[in-house]
RNA sequence: GUCCCUAUCGUCUAGCCUGGCCCAGGACACCGGCCUUUCACGCCGGCGACGGGGGUUCGAAUCCCCCUGGGGACGCCA
């Protein structure tokens, strides 16, 4: 158990997104490396945006990609006595004050501002003002240092540096009461021992911000490592536009964890050049120093093939549980046929998808509704029937059919017609399956069993043949 | 606009700190071939990048400066 201590810290105004999810996966690894402690802290502060959903939907995505968290969920809006609390010691300390300027003018000088082409920063009015009018409302400010810089060393970008005229006097407290974000976020990293963050770096102007206030209240500066945006194809930041961006949605796309956790690892995090890796093996081999500094491309077709492997490699009970209630849907009773394990193992190799798994799981509990009428023009030629009709022949005289008796059955039938696997192949399967594509047939009618094979086989022939 | 961050194949990246091993390596995608009872899988091969300009140096993807591009922030959102 080192002290290390981090925290992933996100707001339930929505789902939980990739970039969300890679925060909170490179938090999650580090703390398993160095034997810290994760916290889970909601920032639920904005009343207006925030339910009970979202942070449900939130808890759910972190329990499926298996980031589980050692402190908490601590919820802010369950903690603002300590907020209050805080903001008084500063009011007092006098590195706060009170501020009555009317959110339209400061709207107005902002426009102004910025029409000149400057920076729209408040500008201080209320920051010396020694009167406290009766019964108007205001907010209280940070007073911010006014010159010299504000330093840090980020584990991921290096050195920052940013001069105290850049800042503002930010709100520390709102007109209604509560707290605003910069502060909050100190108060309880502070107040949680949080001593590394690790957050996007869409945050990086708000640490120099932060850093006073952390001085301010008395509090030790942590770590931080600002971890870089990801974008979308065309290098805007990723949002709605550009696809699924929620992790759920990936999950009910069929895809598993383990991709989605390797594809976001290696979003911005590199070993050599392995692509490859168990959650054992990131907790031993992820650290800050190899996470790029530069933002990063969704490719939704890398998270495909990274799927694809896992969907390969996956053991095929898990697999056929996964799938099980997809089969369900669609109407069908895994019980009422061949044993699900056997069919995945047909199948596993060519799906994407579980859904993929799923869809071309059908026809092992489904004879063809219908033939591709394409696939037999093709292959049914009215030659084949003949073929047909030899096969279930034989295959009668078979008890069971293994994988390897459809391979010698196939030799014999080879052998008296003289024609080639390719000829009775595709033939034999458009009338097994209705279509031109399925696993090596030797495997299909091993798993279909003799039964149905036969079952199917006849009609086909009553079918096609008339 | 101002400030901050950033810059190697279309994309993710290795290499950069500690210049020569790099006329730049891997992966996804794409293209071609092989395998084959179909479609996939798999295997083999191909295409493809150091943003530009100045320096420093015998030598620069690697060090320095400028430009440009990209992203982010500038909220009584987080």
């Amino acid at each position: 158990m080192s002290n290390l201590r981090v925290r992933f810290a996100p707001s339930p105004t929505g789902h939980l997104h990739i970039g969300g999810a890679r925060t909170a996966l490179f938090n999650f690894l580090l703390a398993r490396k160095e034997r810290g402690t994760f916290v889970l802290r909601i920032e639920d502060t904005d009343v207006e945006r925030s339910t009970q959903g979202y942070v449900d939907a939130i808890l759910d995505a972190m329990a499926w990609l298996g980031l589980d968290y050692d402190e908490g969920p601590f919820y802010q809006s369950r903690r603002s006595e300590l907020y209050k609390n805080k903001v008084k010691e500063l009011l007092v300390s006098g590195h706060a004050y009170r501020c009555y300027c009317r959110p339209e003018e400061l709207e107005a000088k902002r426009n102004a501002a910025i029409q000149k082409g400057g920076k729209p920063r408040y500008d201080g009015r209320c920051r010396d003002r020694s009167d406290q009018p009766e019964n108007s409302p205001y907010v209280v400010r940070f007073k911010t240092p006014r010159e010299g810089y504000t330093e840090f060393l980020d584990k991921i970008k290096g050195p920052i540096s940013v001069a105290n005229e850049e800042l503002d006097d930010l709100i520390i407290q709102r007109t209604d009461g509560t707290p605003t974000y910069n502060f909050v976020v100190v108060v309880d990293d502070a107040e949680m021992r949080i001593n590394l963050i690790i957050r996007g770096d869409d945050h990086i102007n708000n640490t120099p911000r932060q850093i006073p206030i952390y001085k301010a209240l008395g509090y030790q500066i942590p770590e931080f490592a600002h971890v870089p945006m990801i974008l979308g194809a065309d290098k805007k930041r990723l949002s709605k536009r550009h696809g699924a961006t929620s992790v759920m949605a990936y999950k009910e796309m069929g895809y598993l964890p383990e991709a989605m956790i390797n594809y976001l690892v290696r979003l911005g995090w590199s070993f050599g050049d392995q692509e490859i890796f168990s959650l054992e093996e990131l907790v031993d081999k992820f650290n800050l120093e190899n996470v790029g500094k530069s933002a990063g491309v969704f490719n939704p077709e890398k998270l495909l093939w990274l799927n694809e492997h896992y969907i390969k490699t996956a053991d095929t009970e898990r697999l056929a549980g996964l799938i099980t209630p997809l089969l369900t849907d669609k109407g069908i009773d895994v019980s009422k046929g061949p044993a699900l394990d056997a069919v995945v193992k047909t199948l596993q190799d060519r799906a994407k998808t579980l859904v993929d798994l799923a869809n071309s799981a059908t026809f092992y509990y489904q004879a063809p509704q219908n033939y591709d009428s394409n696939a037999v023009t093709k292959f049914l030629t009215e030659d084949k029937k003949a073929i047909l009709e030899l096969m279930i022949l034989q295959i009668n005289r078979f008890d069971v059919l293994t994988s390897h008796h459809v391979e010698q059955l196939f030799g014999h039938i080879i052998d008296e017609t003289g024609l080639k696997m390719g000829k009775i192949g595709p033939a034999v399967r458009v009338a097994l399956v209705g279509t031109a594509q399925s696993p090596s047939l030797y495997d299909v009618i091993a798993v279909l069993g003799k039964e149905e094979t036969l079952q199917r086989l006849q009609n086909a022939v009553d079918r096609l043949f008339s």
